[in-house]
DNA sequence: TAGTTGACCGGAA
DNA sequence: ATTCCGGCCAACT
């Protein structure tokens, strides 16, 4: 039994690339689809190079933040992998 | 132990 | 369509 953010680091290092994941859609699969708020918690200080946290977006389709160079740094990197991104 | 915070979500106004 | 409010969960102080 890991803990949760173990999970969920496995999860979002399971997204194939050119492929979005929503949190809440990251937060299921690990086990609570209540705990959309909880990864971001866990990614925001949890960030590591393995784990592709810029193809997590909000279930609106909006990018959502990054401590990574911000927003715009992974909408760039969604669009270089050919992500569906949806316009706001 | 309890309280606060935050890369969120869904429904209501 | 946009803005506001409450809820839910994990981590931090």
């Amino acid at each position: 039994m890991k803990s949760f953010r173990e999970r969920v680091l496995v999860v979002v290092s399971s997204i194939p690339k050119g492929h979005t994941a929503t949190y809440a859609q990251v937060a299921a699969k690990a086990g609570n689809p209540k705990a959309a708020r909880a990864i971001g918690t866990i990614m925001r200080k949890n960030f590591n190079p393995l784990i592709p946290c810029h193809r997590v977006v909000r279930s609106d389709g909006t990018v959502g933040e990054y401590n990574r160079g911000g927003p715009g740094a992974k909408t760039k990197l969604l669009h270089t992998e050919s992500a569906t991104l949806r316009h706001s």
